[in-house]
DNA sequence: CGAATTACGAAACGTGCGTATCGAAAGGAG
DNA sequence: CTCCTTTCGATACGCACGTTTCGTAATTCG
């Protein structure tokens, strides 16, 4: 109730818009390098104060532009579970393979995170930004943590087991390639972490109850 | 050989120590946000140009500081795979510990991945850092993935086990609880992780050969 | 010894981020 | 209609990064 009676002179509506949309034209064609804050606001034809009224940090902004790029996986449930978590897998590669071509001079088999390490260098450094980075995550995590979870109690994974550190596996293995060592993310590999995970390596005479 | 054999006036052979200690320091103080570079070269007794003969970005030179405080991280070698996987996982989240806790306001909760997330950046933004990334954790990861594969030819893992693989889900699992959850890493989780990634999740009945 | 080469310190510079200031504009409250 | 509050655009500012310039010091080559 309170929004629409404010005090002063109201916002412009379509600013918030404008911004995101030129910041995110920018980041995706030069990539973070050359993401200028002047730059965004001369191309939303917006003064910088506006701009700074809205996102407190170059970053703010940024991340803004990111996580609207992000939250849109649709999650596969089929009720066969290692086809949806490797659907699943394979989405977010995707998602992650867009943010990573971000920028001139991207060779296909450019080992660089792109914008997603920038995300995670963002959320250090801003305990909000960590704050909203960690809400984003959980919020699609859990769909897969459920879709993990009924696999569970339908009998398909022993009962005893953990969704949330089922899915670190999974999901950290794919983040670590990025982020770290860099090498590529293709669906065979996703096949074959999902079906490590799932079945473990333990010999089967050993194999414990 | 003919690194003796240079033509004009040596660099200070000193210099290169009192500008690493003094941006360790300060990293390690005040933390990545109050990091400024003529503060080092000040605090070096060193011009900022001597630093930057040495090190082309800030970034650099932050990097050269974290991969230093790294690259000290003992690999056990028991025989007992487990035990070894979980103590090499606790080391490296001690690592990352001391990393997280630069900086003013570490409180014990506090979801920050700390430099880690920098280094991440760094790779992203420049290509010869994510080069000297990459290299520093292969170097690092061999042993480990050494040790994993050592277990697999006496026949504590399946044949077919990818030593890469499981490794990817073990460090991957960890890192990405720093950078991303944000969720503290405790020895019961790395031992729960160990665990849950050798054996599988899986029901007895339903393993796969 | 003299010339060429390279490193050093000091200082100035251009650029981008984020802040501050100022006048004008757009609404609500009396 | 007149205040009051808030936003907008424009401009200037301080700060830090990274570059450049310049005079000086150290070392090698001839």
């Amino acid at each position: 109730m309170p929004p629409s009676a404010r005090r002063g002179r109201p916002r412009d509506a379509g600013a918030d818009e404008q911004i995101l949309r030129a910041a995110e034209q920018e980041l995706l064609a030069n990539g973070y390098a050359a993401f200028t804050v002047d730059k965004v606001a001369r191309s939303a034809a917006v003064a910088k104060t506006t701009l700074y009224r809205r996102w407190p940090t170059k970053d703010h902004l940024a991340i803004a532009v990111i996580a609207r790029m992000q939250d849109e996986v649709p999650v596969p449930d089929t009720g066969d579970l290692r086809a949806d978590l490797v659907d699943y897998l394979e989405q977010i590669a995707l998602g992650l393979d867009r943010t990573r071509r971000a920028g001139p001079g991207h060779a296909p088999d450019d080992p660089s995170s792109g914008l997603v390490g920038e995300l995670v260098a963002a959320a250090a450094r801003h305990p909000d930004i960590g704050a909203l980075v960690r809400a984003v995550f959980e919020q699609r995590n859990a769909l897969a943590i459920g879709l993990i979870d009924r696999a569970r109690r339908r009998g398909d994974l022993r009962p005893d087991t953990d969704p949330e550190l089922l899915f670190d596996q999974l999901s950290g293995a794919l983040y670590y390639r990025l982020l770290i060592t860099g090498r590529p993310i293709h669906r065979a590999y996703a096949e074959k972490l999902v079906d490590a995970a799932l079945s473990g390596v333990l010999p089967a005479k050993e194999k414990r109850t």
